[in-house]
DNA sequence: TTGGTATTTGGCAAATTAACCAAGTAGGTA
DNA sequence: TACCTACTTGGTTAATTTGCCAAATACCAA
């Protein structure tokens, strides 16, 4: 593999792994009707908070979630509605077993 | 998250982290045209065969690959023809950027 | 300003992942 | 049999990820 296409593959790779974490992947099922709170979130998974802001900022920086702070609380939504799609082929992959 | 619901993300997630690595990434795109052996993702990838042959286990094992022996080489192919429009929607959340 | 609630950040320990080398296994050929 | 090639497995080390606690920050209300 060249530089260029390892930079391909990587750049792949880091929103893949922004994904890869059953808390993360429950958090964007979750917001997919709607933006949520942090505390809404951390309620409904049952971690540290400090545990969910963390998954937050990862899916933050990957792209897949925004934020926006309104009074005491930052919401957090999805960007993409293509990602409800993206688990539809990843179930069944799934199914085979 | 209950345990059913647990079980459900933890799966999801097994699948995604078996794709989240550039190499495997390659990888999959590479056998897209069709089924190669070991010894042509080595010579593409250029990497030690013995870390080539534990990516392709991991994705053997989460489902995305199959393998054939035939001779002295091991075949390896794409069980999911929709993992490249799994990619697309990838690459549309990634051009946000 | 003082205090309270919501969230983020820093730091640490445990767990997981990845890469290489070396050794083992499987199948083909002389 | 003995040897060669193709691949897998075991073992070690380094790097990354995760989760918790504690401390810091941001905003609101009394």
């Amino acid at each position: 593999m060249n530089n260029e296409i390892q930079k391909k593959y990587q750049k792949r790779s880091e929103l893949i792994k922004a994904l890869a974490h059953p808390t993360r992947l429950f958090i964007i099922d979750f917001l997919s009707d709607g933006e949520k709170c942090v505390c809404e979130i951390v309620e409904q998974v049952g971690v540290d908070i400090s545990t969910i802001s963390k998954h937050l900022l990862v899916m933050k920086n990957a792209g897949l979630v925004e934020s926006e702070k309104r009074g005491l609380n930052m919401f957090y939504k999805t960007t993409c509605p293509c990602i409800s799609s993206l688990f539809d082929c990843l179930e069944s992959i799934g199914k085979k077993d």
